[in-house]
RNA sequence: GCCGGGAUGGCGGAACGGUAGACGCUAGGGACUUAAAAUCCCUUGUCCGUAAGGGCGUGCGGGUUCGAGUCCCGCUCUCGGCACCA
């Protein structure tokens, strides 16, 4: 046959919106919501990270994840499962409301515009998803629930006002938690943060460090990712040391992780905010010190970090008395000392603590050195000669006998800040009383819905935009008649994605944020597949939220997310002169292997993360229109490992866009749309491939090698090419294999072959094992470890004719030069290695 | 500085301790075509050689092993994360 591509070649824009309407009108993807029905079958649960449905719309990299989920939905299915396979939208949040601001139009305007398109993207490509299962954190219906959380979580005293230091954002007109903050910048914006005293909500995320932590042995996740939780909970074993202060009644409690070295401990150090500073600074040093808390008070974080490379402080005056021996040792204020961690105050010891050391260098004060280069104490009174874990004991031991001290553990990990002054938020299901109290609204008042406001701005006084809101909605007479004020700040954006995985099991409740039978079948999440970037933030907010819900009874499952798997970035060339001037695809030329402008200067290449001010964003719909959904969905998954950071190649489309013609022409003859289908049997090597690649694909599926399956069925298409026309049985099997990865073909091949229903329904092909295995293998002959011959025998032979076998084969022979063997080794089925 | 990944052809990447480079791209050659596109076939790690064949090759240096991309020790570079957390 002539390989001519005809007028009835593979053109996907002519089927694909067809079939996906298809799927949509019999609600091929819905998964039922009546327990009866769910009980017949296991459940499958997979997610994708909840997507905030920007205003500038997917580019490749977002359905990476979202492919591999689907293909692993659709596989489940096909393989006997009830699957959960939801999407929707995080939308509250920040760049709505700056934009609703900037062109003057509601932010729930905005958000639709934007969901829509994300939406319309999305579909593009042909998801499974149970779209009637859609949530998003900004409908009424929805973050009424997430105020009925807020609630719970105000019940069980896990959220509390308080007067803390927060890191304010001035471009944003807001704060921030802490974990949204990096080196003193908000970490999606870049813009400085500062410190500011103010009275906000927090969740007593701590409360929780220690389960938190423990729970992490739970789960299949990343180990990087749990890592990353643990160190972020920073959970340290220690004591608190109490110091007497000469002159003062007050006494110091400090923090130590090495409270075996209270001995070599030659001075104490408050942080500038430490309460004790004022207190204990004598009049000679009181100018000193206000100086340097003045100082220290108008650096920005930024410039706290940046100025780490160098302390500084100052001292107090006071001194504080050793407990095990009384010696007076001086009293600093420094702001290597951070006032949010431990009790805000050390005892330095500057022998053994490299920080201590570099500030007791640059202010001459004495350093002892308490533990010797073998580990052992020494100059420590009752603890010389112990080692340190052992002195540790000790130490303690004596704190505690002689009310000193005590042991303790300490975290890292601080409260979470909830409020935001935003207006784009769930507002807080709370009125503000005039005597400074607060109370929660009954359930019945929920949910409490955003009211319409003039502007998306900070007040004139600098009260959150919600105080632009009329009486009517900040005023509130409470059931017995006390009169208060709505709280007017926002929760984060956090707060939505903290338990949508809930929602979508039952989206539509109005009697609960999901029933508990519901509950009890679906979760926890089986597989979850979304960015490295949520691994603290998110991820642990979310974790929070779902023990608290397990507590109260709400969910069955300590955790929610069992397997956790992160997809790599996808990145994309770019193109730079020697100026540093980018330039798009479009206008650079590649000569040799090196790529020169249209005006024939030359540019550097480099694969970064996509961004539009580098000129190298792909927009999937481009994609789509020129190759349609399938080969965009090939191409994402057979790049390379789904967790590996890879550059986008457009000629790699084309690949598997060229694999899919061929597919087709299995099937179809492209000058007269003739189906081509062969009587009798295939030939039994292709059948044999079939069934190994059935068996591959099945394996790479489960562990998501999806590159490697992709590789497997190119391996089977091109063998096949060479058979056709192919029997009706071999087409049954493949395209029913093909149909998780590319779902539009295999259903348009199907239908047009005539098999009954759709093809996205079928149960998966089963390979036969004994079909996956030759009659006769290669075995390798080796001289010295050296590959030198090989030999297609029969399959089943023992090592003594495999080895007779090599040594008579004439290379082997050649290459043994008279040489006696010394040792065969033989590896049946494999190879013979002569040492000679 | 600390904690994790990673390093294999011109490129993306394959390889239970057992034939390194599957599959795809690119490039070159050929077929088809008036021509081009598309498609199909062949070649494509590198060096020597007309060939047959052989040498060398998985970031670097050692080691274990009959045999190492794979395991161990010590480095280099690179990408993420964390970073005055006492």
């Amino acid at each position: 046959m002539k390989p001519v591509q005809g007028p009835m070649r593979y053109q996907p824009e002519q089927f694909e919106a067809h079939w996906q309407n298809v799927w949509e009108e019999k609600g091929a993807f819905r998964t039922p919501q009546d327990l009866a029905t769910l009980q017949k079958k296991p459940k499958y649960y997979v997610l994708d990270m909840f997507p905030y449905p920007s205003g500038s719309g997917l580019h490749v990299g977002h359905p990476e994840g979202y492919t591999a989920t689907d293909v692993v939905a659709r596989h489940k299915r096909a393989q006997g499962f009830h699957v959960m396979h939801p999407m929707g939208w995080d939308a509250f949040g920040l760049p709505a409301e700056r934009a609703a601001e900037r062109e003057n139009i509601h932010p729930a305007i905005i958000t639709k515009r934007n969901i829509d398109n994300f939406r319309r993207q999305i579909k593009r490509l042909g998801f499974s998803y149970d779209w009637q299962r859609e949530v998003s954190t900004t409908d009424e219906t929805y973050y009424r629930w997430t105020q009925w959380i807020f609630l719970k979580l105000y019940e069980k005293d896990l959220a509390y006002l308080a007067e803390v230091p927060v890191n304010w954002c001035p471009a944003l007109g807001t704060v921030l938690s802490n974990e949204e903050v990096k080196d003193g910048v908000y970490v999606e914006t870049g813009d400085p943060v500062e410190r500011r005293n103010m009275r906000q909500w927090m969740l007593k995320i701590t409360a929780y460090a220690e389960r938190l932590l423990d729970d992490l042995d739970l789960l299949d996740w990343p180990e990087s990712v749990k890592d990353m939780q643990r160190h972020w909970i920073g959970k340290s074993h220690g004591a608190h040391v109490y110091f007497a202060i000469a002159g003062y009644q007050g006494r110091l409690d400090v923090f130590t992780t090495r409270p075996d070295t209270l001995f070599g401990a030659t001075y104490c150090v408050l942080a500038p905010e430490h309460p004790l500073v004022q207190n204990i600074t004598t009049e000679a040093q009181r100018e000193a010190v206000n100086t340097y808390i003045r100082e220290t008070n108008s650096k920005s974080d930024l410039a706290r970090t940046d100025l780490a490379k160098s302390k500084s402080g100052v001292f107090t005056g006071a001194y504080a008395l050793n407990p095990v021996n009384d010696t007076p040792i001086p009293i600093w204020v420094a702001d290597y000392v951070l006032m949010g961690y431990g009790t805000g105050a050390i005892m330095a010891v500057p022998s053994h603590d490299e920080r201590d050391n570099e500030f007791a260098k640059q202010y001459d004060l004495p350093i002892v050195r308490v533990v010797d280069d073998l580990g052992f104490l020494e100059h420590s009174d009752f603890l010389d000669g112990l080692g340190v874990e052992e002195a540790k004991i000790k130490i303690i031991e004596w704190l505690e006998f002689n009310k000193q001290g005590k042991g303790t553990v300490q975290y890292r990990l601080r409260d979470w800040l909830f409020s935001r002054q935003r207006y784009w938020g769930e507002p807080f299901p709370i009125v503000l009383l005039d005597d400074g109290t607060h109370v929660a609204l009954p359930e019945s008042a929920l949910p409490v819905t955003l009211p319409p406001i003039d502007a998306y701005k900070p007040t004139e006084t600098g009260e959150p935009p919600l105080a632009r809101a009329g009486d009517a909605w900040l005023m509130v007479e409470l059931p017995d008649g006390r009169r208060g004020i709505r709280e007017t700040n926002t929760m984060p954006q956090w707060a939505g994605s903290c338990w949508y995985y809930l929602r979508y099991l039952d989206p539509h409740n109005t009697k609960a944020a999901v029933a508990r039978d519901l509950e009890q079948y679906w979760m926890p999440v089986d597989l979850y597949i979304g960015g490295v970037e949520h691994a603290v933030l998110h991820l642990l907010y979310s974790r929070f939220w779902h023990k608290v819900l397990f507590d109260c009874g709400v969910v069955s499952t300590r955790e929610p997310f069992q397997k956790l798997f992160n997809q790599g970035m996808i990145l994309a060339y770019s193109y730079r002169d020697a100026r540093g001037k980018y330039y798009g695809p479009d206008e650079v030329i590649e000569k040799d292997g090196l790529w020169f402008t249209h005006a024939g200067e030359p540019v550097a290449t480099q694969s970064e993360k996509m961004s539009k001010s580098k000129l190298n964003v792909v927009n999937p719909d481009d994609v789509i229109d020129r190759y349609g959904a399938d080969a965009m969905r090939l191409y994402e998954l057979f790049m390379g490992p789904l967790d590996q950071v890879k550059p986008w190649q457009m000629t790699g489309v084309e690949g598997v866009y060229r694999f899919l013609q061929r597919v087709w022409r299995l099937v179809v003859n492209e000058l007269t749309g003739e189906i081509v289908v062969g009587a009798g049997l295939a030939p039994p090597l292709l059948e044999k491939l079939l069934h190994r690649t059935i068996k591959k694909v099945h394996e790479d599926t489960e562990l998501l090698r999806f590159n490697t399956a992709i590789s497997q069925m190119m391996i089977f298409v091109n063998e096949a090419t060479a058979h056709t026309p192919l029997p009706r049985s071999i087409l049954d099997v493949f395209l029913r294999l093909l149909s998780p990865y590319a779902p539009h073909i295999a259903e348009e091949l199907w239908s047009r072959l005539g098999f009954e229903g759709l093809c996205c329904a079928q149960d998966a092909p089963k390979f036969i094992t004994s079909m996956c295995e030759d009659d006769t293998i290669t075995i390798v002959f080796q001289v010295n470890g050296k590959r030198r011959a090989d030999l297609v025998v029969e399959k089943g032979l023992d090592k003594a004719a495999l080895e007779q076998l090599a040594l008579s084969d004439p290379k082997v022979i050649k290459h043994l030069e008279g040489k006696p063997p010394k040792r065969v080794i033989v590896v049946p089925g494999k190879l013979v290695n002569i040492v000679c």
